[in-house]
DNA sequence: ACTAAATGTTACAGTTTTATAACAGTCAAT
DNA sequence: ATTGACTGTTATAAAACTGTAACATTTAGT
């Protein structure tokens, strides 16, 4: 799950410098020059966070706060000012229009990071889609605990296995292939050999077997493996 | 059940004056000199209300508010500011900034008790009691008088250990990053390295080892960490 | 039954993650 | 100034995890 942000910045060093420091934080990063073009990708890409320079030419802060809080589709995106010192005046106008906290520049990247952070999980308090648990059986993987349980007796998994239980207990009864798992639990930039998907099939069943459920990780021979209740 | 009031005003004679008559009127009195003061106090205990200057050399209130407010154990925490005469546009912006109520100097005693009660009521609806202890089997933790015992026996620690085992318990049974536990437990203002987290949970670890609820706290490998009663 | 391909299993070396201890700076109380 | 408690950082040790390769077994097709 990448997380987007939206720069809004008129200076250019500045600008790059943001998108600079938020990739290095590992958020995927969209700039606009003003607020004009900053409304535009709005149109096309919702991000998850907007970080908006207050002077801008064109459209000012308070009217882009304005506009995005009168779409019904943006209106509850965070948006963190960046404002210059001594701008007392517009920081409270700011925070009364709906802005959800600000940043004085000049700033430090850990500090924009932290801000961040704190606004991003304010406004996301849910968190985690929802389901807090998802049960095969009783077999029953807590997400939130990170663990993994069968009639209360637990199941120690190694944070690979983990993910590999949790990806199939979300998608079961469908053949993957080793690629597909590579991809989906490992992610698509690594590049690890095939067979190596044996081996944590291997250590899931492994550490499945005491409780009778290794026979859920099924082989599709010439295929892959799946994850199921019947056999 | 004492209440406990903290004041952040930098005019010495002001703050004497006021604390006098907190405790005259019964409440228990902290005072801090300027924001920062105020927020190194909130680290240690929390009060039930804090009384605010809005003139402060240093942090000023709104940014002493919205630090408050960013921490989940503060955020609750009902504000009055105390604001000059002819203040009244800051008096807007404390309020949109999330204070709770004012009171211009100068004011009578009486009449900033009447604000201070009538704040205390609105704010603890549910109050009367309210949970001043969480236990977790024979480990009871009570958040006033800042103490941990097992069986009567207490257990030392130090404030920051306090806010973790605190927060911990609170929050049982579910793993937590380094980064989230720095952000709940430390701030999330503040940039401190992840390891640091480790050392922490070392010493809290060690400050329960006698008591045997050492293995309360566990590791999550490849997450962070975890509180709870089941193994 | 034989063969080739696919999968199961194991051991291991390298890497990553966590535990622990020691250190230095801060702060308040004395 | 001095002490002592506390905090954050860092270095090193210990433990856990990972990917690979080598070998074993099963499977399907002949």
């Amino acid at each position: 799950m990448t997380t987007t942000i939206l720069v809004v910045e008129d200076d250019v060093a500045i600008r790059d410098m943001l998108c600079f420091s938020l990739k290095q934080m590992g958020y995927t990063c969209i700039a606009a020059g003003d607020g004009e073009q900053g409304l535009d990708c709005l149109k096309i890409q919702q991000p998850d966070l907007i970080l908006l320079d207050w002077m801008l030419p064109g459209i000012d802060g308070i009217e882009f706060i304005r506009r995005l809080r009168a779409n019904e589709f943006l209106a509850n995106i965070p948006v963190i000012m960046l404002t210059a010192k001594g701008e007392s005046e517009d920081l409270v106008k700011g925070l009364s229009v709906g802005a959800d906290d600000y940043v004085n520049k000049p700033f430090s990247p850990p500090e924009l990071g932290a801000r961040i952070k704190a606004v991003l999980r304010r406004c996301n308090p849910t968190e985690s889609d929802g389901k807090q648990t998802i049960e095969c059986d009783k077999l029953v993987l807590d997400t939130k605990s990170h663990r993994v349980t069968v009639d209360g007796e637990r199941i120690d998994l190694g944070p690979t296995e983990f993910r590999l239980l949790h990806f199939f207990m979300k998608n079961t009864d469908r053949a993957y292939s080793r690629g597909q798992l590579l991809d989906y639990v490992w992610g698509d930039t690594v590049y690890i050999e095939e067979r190596t998907v044996d081996v944590h099939i291997r250590r899931l069943r492994k550490a499945l077997e005491p409780s009778g459920y290794d026979n859920f990780v099924q082989t599709v021979r010439g295929v892959g493996y799946r994850f199921s209740a019947e056999m």
